[in-house]
DNA sequence: TCCATTTCTTGCCATTTGGCAAGCGTATCC
DNA sequence: GGATACGCTTGCCAAATGGCAAGAAATGGA
C-alpha cells in the first residue's frame, strides 16, 4: 500500500524536501477503522497521531447532560487526534469515531517526540498542523458569534458538503450549536430559496 | 526592572531549570502599554511574542457588520500574540489592546524562531503556551453550545472576576456571544439569586 | 467645574431557537 | 418477513435572546 497521499500531504506544506517527506512517511504505520469504530474513547489518552487518508471521522464530547456534541469532523487529508490529551498526556474528554469505514497511517506520542526531535523540518510540520487547527477554532467560536444558525449552516453546506453525505444530520447540528429539530427546520427553510 | 515573573512562568512550566529560563529571559525586552494602546492592530503582522506581567488586555475582530466582538481577554502571566497572523506571517484580522496600562517584555518572531531552534526547552514551552490556548478556546467553544448565556456568564465571574473590573460590560458580552442588552438583564437576574 | 461622551439599564415587542411528542420512512437484525 | 431501532420531519407552544430607543449614571477632557 502505498504512503504517497502521505508524503505528498508533508510535501504540501513546503517545508520540507520530497526526501525528508518520505523519511517521516516511512515511521507511520497503516490503520484501518471500520465504520463506528473508535480512533479515540473519552477517559483513554490519545496516543496516536492519525493522518486520515480516506473516510470521515467525527469528534464529540458529552455535556453536562449526557448529550453528544460533536466538536469537530475530520476530512481526508487532516490529522486526526486529541491536542489536549496527547500533548498533555491526560485523560480525553473527547471521542474520535468513524462515520465511514477509514484508512490512514499513524504515529505513536513518542515517535511524534523523536520525529520533533531529530527533523526541524517535521517540527515546523507539526506546528502547521496546531496552528492550522486553532485558526480554524477560532474561525468557528468566532462564527457561532455573529452568525445565525441558518447561515452557519450555508457556510459548511457550501464549504464541506461532502460532510452531509457521510454524517447523520443530529451529529451536524450539534456541531453547529442547535438541536436536530432546528437544523431540520432550517434545511427547510433554505431549500425554499 | 527585574524580570523575576517572567523567569518564574518559564519555569513554572516545568519544563527547564531556572538557569536556561534565565537565559531566554535575558532575550526579552521591556515593553509598556498605556490603557487604550493596541499591541497589534488588524492587517498587520503581530510580531510580538508578549508576555504580559502587569494589566489587562483584550482581543477583538469585528464581524461582517463592523461590530467590535471580543475574542479573548488577557490577564497577568499569560502570552498576548495573534497565532495565525505571528505564525503564518499574514496579517491579523485581530486587534489586541490594552484595556488598562499594562508592562510586560517581549520578542519578535525572528528571535523567538532562534530561540526554538537553540533552546529544546524553550519549544516544549511554546508548544504548551499554544496547547494551552487551543484546549482553552475548545472548552469556551463547547461551553458556547451547551450552556445557557447566564451558565457562561456565571462561570467566567467565578473564575475571572478581575476582567469584570477593567473591562466594560459591552466587551464582556460580545466575548460571552450576547448583546450588552441581554448581559445586563442577565446580571439582573443572576443578583437576585 | 462643566460639557460631551460613553456605559449601563430598562421597557416594549419581534425573532430565533428549543422541548416535546407524534408520525413516517428506512435500515437492521434475528 | 416482521419487529425494532434509528433518523428525520412537523406542529404546537415556551423560553431565550435581540433590536431599538430612551434615560440614568459614570467617565473623561478641556
Amino acid at each position: 500500500m502505498g504512503k504517497e497521499m502521505l508524503v505528498s500531504q508533508l510535501r504540501n506544506s513546503n517545508l520540507m524536501s520530497t526526501s525528508v517527506a518520505a523519511e517521516i512517511a516511512d515511521k507511520f504505520e497503516e490503520k484501518v477503522l471500520a465504520k463506528n469504530q473508535f480512533l479515540l474513547t473519552e477517559g483513554k489518552v490519545s496516543d496516536e497521531y492519525f493522518f486520515l487518508a480516506k473516510g470521515y471521522m467525527r469528534a464529540f464530547a458529552h455535556d453536562t447532560e449526557g448529550n453528544e456534541v460533536t466538536t469537530n469532523f475530520c476530512v481526508p487529508g487532516q490529522v486526526a487526534f486529541e491536542v489536549s490529551s496527547f500533548f498533555n498526556r491526560t485523560r480525553s474528554k473527547e471521542n474520535i469515531q468513524a462515520l465511514t469505514d477509514c484508512e490512514g497511517w499513524h504515529i505513536t506520542y513518542k515517535q511524534l517526540n523523536d520525529l520533533f526531535h531529530a527533523l526541524p523540518e517535521f517540527r515546523e510540520f507539526g506546528r502547521s498542523v496546531l496552528v492550522k487547527g486553532f485558526t480554524e477554532l477560532k474561525a468557528r467560536t468566532l462564527h457561532m458569534i455573529t452568525e445565525t444558525a441558518e447561515q452557519r449552516y450555508a457556510q459548511l453546506l457550501a464549504t464541506n458538503p461532502d460532510i452531509f453525505q457521510h454524517a447523520p444530520l443530529k451529529n451536524i447540528a450539534s456541531y453547529l450549536g442547535i438541536t436536530d429539530t432546528s437544523l431540520s427546520r432550517i434545511r427547510k427553510e433554505f431549500s425554499k430559496k
